[in-house]
DNA sequence: CCGCTTCGTCGAAACGCTTCGACGCAGGTT
DNA sequence: AACCTGCGTCGAAGCGTTTCGACGAAGCGG
């Protein structure tokens, strides 16, 4: 490996002045510029990560801390990724994951400590997360897609579930629906301040309520068998049900399996919306479902931005901002049948 | 952030005695460790991960190279990264995951030249893979899940797809099935050189040919509609077919959406395998898919630990291994109607 | 009791880069 | 003509580790 000094030699010029060319913190006239340059083709010549992290105290290398659990990456964080990671490469960082699990503190303790990364995107962030008190703690540069309970001072970029959750409401109710249930995510999974879970339900309440209309909630396990038992309780609890608003994407094809089952057919008899998914797999489904589509690279992307933008200048400011799912329609929705349009109470 | 310098000073030994002290290098007395040990706790002291790379010319990073497409990582792929990233921290290493895809090749020569990456395993191999040309260019310790044609040279842990097909096929042939219909991935992603789409298609003539039947096999596009559409082409080309084999993870819940719309049960009507699939993907089905289910976790740490004494001793050694996919049964095989099984040619 | 290892420790020299202060040399002000 | 100012370059001092050679003190066989 060539290092500066041979490249220096090359050239006939001192050390810094080959530094200079590649940072450009001092201007370098054009002649001698062209002379390192050429010297560094010559030599294939490709700077050490660790000395320059080293000297400036800047590694040049973002991570995205995704914890990663057996059920593995839905395309929408897939998109959150893939964005992120071009937002970096533009910037000239390098951005890599680290797939630190819940259960390793400890491991993104010393991941953080050790100066190694020069600032975190945190997804899946919880209500509550121990790790965004260590990464403070560590004095490492933060951004956060999704939120915690208490915000100040933290800079995040989340989905904004209020609105997204009111426009699903407002097309089914539009289409005419009245009944309308919503499926969230189990009772456990809430338990655990999952954030994205309790603001749609939240958001669900307030959106029923406000078209005067009664909102029914099922929790489900995060599996086919759990969206399948979820949708046998909503009958039992709402018999005369024409939509279903699921925020559960694992249990979606439990609950179209299931209305299948009973002989009812989507979208005639029920409609369906998924919230918070990704094209793909709302195309997986038979009929396609209308669906809420997640900003997913743009998250990425803006997350990244703010990041470098802390990185720059310390100066305090906070990036927070939320985006909207937007509602894409596909063949899992359509008016309800006249029957049960008669039988509503408006 | 305290140094090396602080702890050596706090505990009035030299600055080389606290290295030698984290690193085991050389012996150290008990007394002097405590000291040190004591001054280190006191102080918060972590090393500098750049400052050590330097030194050491080893980074203590590998990297997991995963092309990510937009379709997002499957529980296969997930499994994967979890057992490397295990086997990675179990020995003191940090596993980052780079989402380099296939157009940024001057990327990937950028990140494997500059020595920040001790070694890599690289994922989603091609038959021919310029990625791996750049990576051995750059003479970066290597490991591939999946493998190119040509692997002399080259070390890597595969899925034994041969055995696998073998296992499937044997599976629905002791069932009574005679008309096995495989549908493998689309024309354009074995014209790319798909590994596994073209080892199982082999593999399918063979276990076939073997057992005296004739192979029928459909490439569908990626996705549910393809599915559909290449179970349609099935139907056509196979009317009497009794079983399918699919290796198209997308496409499957569009072959089984087509089963139902053609009046078709599974598995009474037909069966249906599943090739290289998680559990997770095979219980979201109804009926949950009988399938092969990928080691995943295991070829990971594999992986990890073949790249890992690569390092040490750069005994030109070179690790070479497949591992088979279990057959797992579950609800979407069985027997033959009769009526088939009695206009069977045997 | 002498020379030899072995053990435990130290000091100093890397590792390959960034960055700071300095300096010579134009050109523009007074 | 004396003075400042900026530009382009250089040399050297770090950055925080690891690692090598050295050295005194023990421990040992002869």
């Amino acid at each position: 490996m060539a290092t500066m000094h041979d490249v220096a030699r090359l050239a006939r010029v001192s050390v810094s002045t080959v530094s200079y060319v590649l940072t450009g913190a001092r201007p370098i006239s054009q002649a001698t510029r062209d002379k390192v340059l050429a010297a560094m083709e010559e030599l294939h010549y490709q700077p050490n990560a660790m000395a320059r992290g080293l000297a400036s105290r800047r590694s040049r290398i973002l991570g995205l801390l995704m914890p990663m659990d057996e059920r593995g990456l839905g395309a929408t964080e897939t998109a959150f990724v893939t964005g992120a990671a071009a937002a970096a490469s533009a910037a000239g960082y390098h951005l890599v994951l680290s797939p630190v699990g819940g259960g390793d503190l400890d491991d993104l303790r010393r991941l953080a400590t050790q100066r190694m990364l020069d600032g975190v995107v945190l997804m899946e962030v919880q209500l509550a997360d121990e790790r965004v008190t260590v990464l403070q703690e560590a004095d490492v540069p933060l951004v956060l897609i999704g939120r915690t309970g208490d915000t100040s001072g933290l800079s995040y970029v989340d989905i904004d579930f209020e609105q997204t959750v009111r426009e699903a409401v407002g097309h089914l109710v539009g289409l005419g629906h009245r009944r309308i249930v919503y499926v969230n995510h189990s009772a456990a999974t809430l338990a655990t301040g999952y954030g994205p879970a309790l603001r749609t339900r939240d958001a669900f309440v307030s959106a029923m309520t406000d078209h005067g209309l009664e909102p029914v909630m099922i929790a489900a396990e995060d599996s086919a068998a759990g969206g399948r038992a979820a949708l046998a309780a909503a009958f039992a609890q709402a018999p005369e049900l024409t939509a279903v608003l699921a925020m559960n994407e694992t249990a979606i094809f439990g609950i179209l399996g299931e209305l299948t089952g009973r002989g009812l057919s989507v979208p005639d008899d029920v409609s369906v919306v998924s919230m918070v998914t990704s094209p793909q797999v709302a195309e997986l489904a038979t009929p396609a479902l209308t669906a809420m589509t997640s900003p997913g690279s743009a998250l990425g992307r803006i997350a990244i931005e703010a990041l470098l933008r802390h990185l720059d200048g310390p100066g305090g400011a906070r990036h927070q901002q939320l985006l909207p799912c937007a509602l894409e329609i596909r063949g899992s929705t359509a008016a309800p049948r006249t029957r049960q349009l008669m039988g509503a109470d408006k």
